[in-house]
DNA sequence: CAAAAATACGAACGGTCGTACTATTTAGAT
DNA sequence: ATCTAAATAGTACGACCGTTCGTATTTTTG
């Protein structure tokens, strides 16, 4: 049974997909619904019929993100050995992600967080969610490396999470908005230094 | 000679100044000519020919912030004295800048960065230079860290500056987007941790 | 105080915005 | 092949966008 899909549900998923690339470059707000129906070849009612409202179509968009997200990052991470390699993962995927051609417009969730953290309402909501279990992942990945005895028993796991956190945004400036080329090595260095502070005490 | 000043410019000055506010809330391009106006209980085309186009109204609103920004962070750091004082108090000032009421809808050159870090044009090359102005003084200021014998004689200081950055953008995400609590004091910590790494090797 | 220059206003322009309604086309089931 | 329901198009709406222009008002200057 392959067909589950209707045919409207398949080009919702056109839709979307196109959508959260022209999120990516113009905002939750920049993205307007004529325009995204202008590059589809679709009326602009055509379009809309499939989202009742723009609110809808936001919300959709960062649910179609998160699950690009998921493949691209997650996924590949989590069937990674628990520990170091997952840890390391995780990392190397995300830089992977912020490269990605499929971003061309800079990481979705960074514009709508810009956007959308001074905001009210679903849409602001549904990010905040996205994010907070994005980083209790890496909060529980963490915990594993604790448990694997790759990291230090006392680790504050959230802290790492926080700091590993920044290590990527700084790199999305860097990377994006100043477009210096060593960005990813200063990137890679920051990482490796909180790796080093996140292990056992060196034996001396 | 108190009057150098014209009433244009007087009234300029005040509309760059809500400008700055509703900017950092609705970004740059959000930022409308009419909703501006008419906070200010002007007209529309009034208050248009105080710039010649929106993209000079952007432009002249990202100086007004890094004006603003100085005063309130760089001026009292710069006049710390050299070394840590110094380091520790850009930092201090940074929360605070973040944490300012002047600052309701979050770091104006936060949200402006990831708006322009995909579009072309005069206004992204002005953030971009605003914004590699203060990388460059946080490395200097680093490098009299190292002159003055608080840090480590070997330390990159652009990989310091690059660190530093990381932890005010995760700051302000995780203060701001998530609403944690405990923002400040992971900022804080991630602060000490790098200032420690950049130390002179503990004596053992 | 008058002349000149700077500043502000009101109305209007062509566009695009999100959204609502109605019609037309298309697809799937019988 | 026909009927029904889903999917898309068409049209219109009021609101707001950035911008222009002509005019009135205020400020500065001589």
């Amino acid at each position: 049974m392959e067909k589950i899909m209707k045919k409207g549900d398949l080009t919702r998923q056109n839709i979307l997909s196109r959508a959260v690339d022209l999120a990516s470059q113009l905002g939750l707000e920049g993205l307007s619904i004529g325009l995204l129906a202008n590059t589809l070849n679709l009326s602009k009612s055509g379009l809309f019929a499939h989202f009742q409202s723009k609110e809808a179509l936001q919300i959709q968009v960062l649910d179609a993100g998160a699950l690009i997200f998921s493949e691209m990052v997650v996924r590949p991470a989590i069937q990674e050995p628990r520990g170091e390699p997952r840890i390391r993962a995780i990392f190397e995927k995300w830089i992977q992600w912020v490269q990605s051609k499929s971003n061309a417009g800079g990481c979705l969730f960074v514009a709508a967080s810009a956007e959308l953290d001074d905001r009210a309402g679903p849409v602001r909501d549904h990010l905040v969610k996205i994010q907070k279990d994005w980083l209790n992942t890496r909060v529980r990945v963490a915990m594993t490396g604790v448990e694997k005895g790759f990291f230090r028993s006392d680790l504050d796991c959230e802290q790492f999470a926080f700091e590993e956190h920044g290590i990527m945004l700084a790199y999305h400036h860097t990377a994006r908005l100043l477009r210096d080329p060593k960005a990813e090595v200063r990137a890679r260095q920051a990482f490796e230094r909180l790796i080093q502070a996140s292990q056992p005490p060196r034996s001396v």
